[in-house]
DNA sequence: CTAGTTAAAGTCATTATGACTTGAACTGAT
DNA sequence: ATCAGTTCAAGTCATAATGACTTTAACTAG
């Protein structure tokens, strides 16, 4: 390998990148989008997400995460926002980077570099995204095998989720403007993927404290109407943009 | 906005790319660099970085964070170890992606997307980088106006870094092979930025338990000497690829 | 009116944490 | 050789956080 001058290893401009290679890789986007709906069988929330039947090689008929190009006239945090109201007409309560897949073989033909985006959305809003031919919810768990190294984007983007869940508020990006305690509590539940004692939980959220009690309470239940809590914190993803913007 | 068929959403070729767009972006990589240096007033450590003067438009004269091209041959993290390497001759003890910056004004001529990785490298390692007329290292903190975006860039990787070593385990790519436990807490007080009660700091990390005790000293000081410890961790960076590489 | 269920708050033992103290080991000056 | 000064290393103690569990309140179905 030969080592360039030290100085003018920065200065990297179209023409430098096209002298070096003749075939610039691709730039895509795409996103992992979670909503929290009913279990066929045990009826508790699980999780679940949306995917597209690719119509085109390589790799037709399989599923794949929803996405497209780069749109030149929005940031990459828009243009992914775009997407997704373009593809599943979904409108993301969360949409956060995830990662900047690039990988050699990734597509079988071009290069093809994926920064990848995953979002939160309510579950009144993934009742209403009907499914088509082309569009399907999967549980998030035991996925089948999808197109190109999307099952990997997958097991990640799930793997930050919990991450972020142990000790954050994104909790509350996957339920409506009021909740009450118990619903939180399923929520952790069902990404963690483990079950949790109902009366400390509750201890720690009232002292956590990004939450505060509303005069209302769930009528129609069959049981003591629990009391609804409305959140109080960020509405936003965590990103550079947000972190900087303040001040 | 037209709305594009569901279906081929996912299917993005360069062509599709470029009916769309006259000029597509550009794709470039930058690392932010991290070592520990004695503090020019105090000496004790802080937090330093190298920087590259630019020695063309735009921003010439300026300091910028070193990066280049992505090389076709190299997948991302790849790419970005060895751009290092030719860059400022440094090999890192640890290696992630910080994020993929894509605003639209982020270079005035053409739009650039950059994938920014970040790196932690020994003293030992950084003290062998010498600085010449266009490398120098900066303190991190306080910087002056760089390049393009790369103050936010580099607050943002000093907050990744911060916030890794809130609980994890990265401090010890800071170090070398063995360090005794006043040397840990003196990272934790560089990146932290605050004092450590040197007591309870080490009742933790005994029963953290990522190190073990040899049986040697550190030889040479004012004072009683203290034991070695090494590291017993994963020594690479958490990335997509090595969660899954196990299995 | 009662049994059954969930909501909400409280109890208690265990563990983790922060502030502080004590003793051990070493150097350099007297 | 002794002692002052410094750091290493371990220990003490009060407080805070946590997990397992119990108790009381509020509602519905029968």
């Amino acid at each position: 390998m030969d080592r360039m001058a030290v100085a003018g290893a920065t200065s990297f401009s179209a023409a430098n990148i096209s002298e070096r290679a003749a075939l610039p890789p691709a730039l895509a986007l795409s996103t992992v989008i979670f909503a929290l709906r009913p279990s066929e069988n045990s009826g508790r929330p699980t999780l679940w997400l949306p995917l597209v039947r690719r119509i085109r090689e390589p790799f037709k008929d399989l599923w794949a995460l929803p996405g497209g190009p780069l749109t030149q006239a929005d940031s990459l945090q828009d243009a992914a926002a775009r997407n997704l109201q373009e593809t599943t007409g979904l409108a993301p309560n969360y949409l956060e980077q995830l990662y900047a897949f690039g990988g050699l073989h990734r597509s079988p033909s071009q290069r093809v570099v994926s920064i990848v985006y995953w979002a939160l959305v309510q579950s009144t809003q993934a009742d209403l995204a009907q499914e088509t031919e082309n569009v399907k919810w999967f549980r998030a768990d035991g996925l089948q095998e999808l197109a190109f190294d999307h099952n990997e984007i997958v097991d990640y983007a799930l793997w930050r989720l919990r991450n972020k869940m142990a000790y954050g508020s994104i909790a509350y990006h996957l339920l409506g403007e009021t909740f009450t305690l118990a619903q939180v509590r399923e929520v952790y539940e069902a990404v963690l993927n483990r079950s949790i004692d109902p009366a400390n939980f509750r201890r720690q959220l009232k002292q956590a404290a990004h939450i505060e009690a509303t005069d209302e309470f769930l009528q129609g239940g069959k049981h003591r109407p629990p009391r609804l809590y409305r959140y109080t914190g960020e509405r936003q993803g965590e990103q550079p943009g947000s972190l900087f913007s303040a001040h």
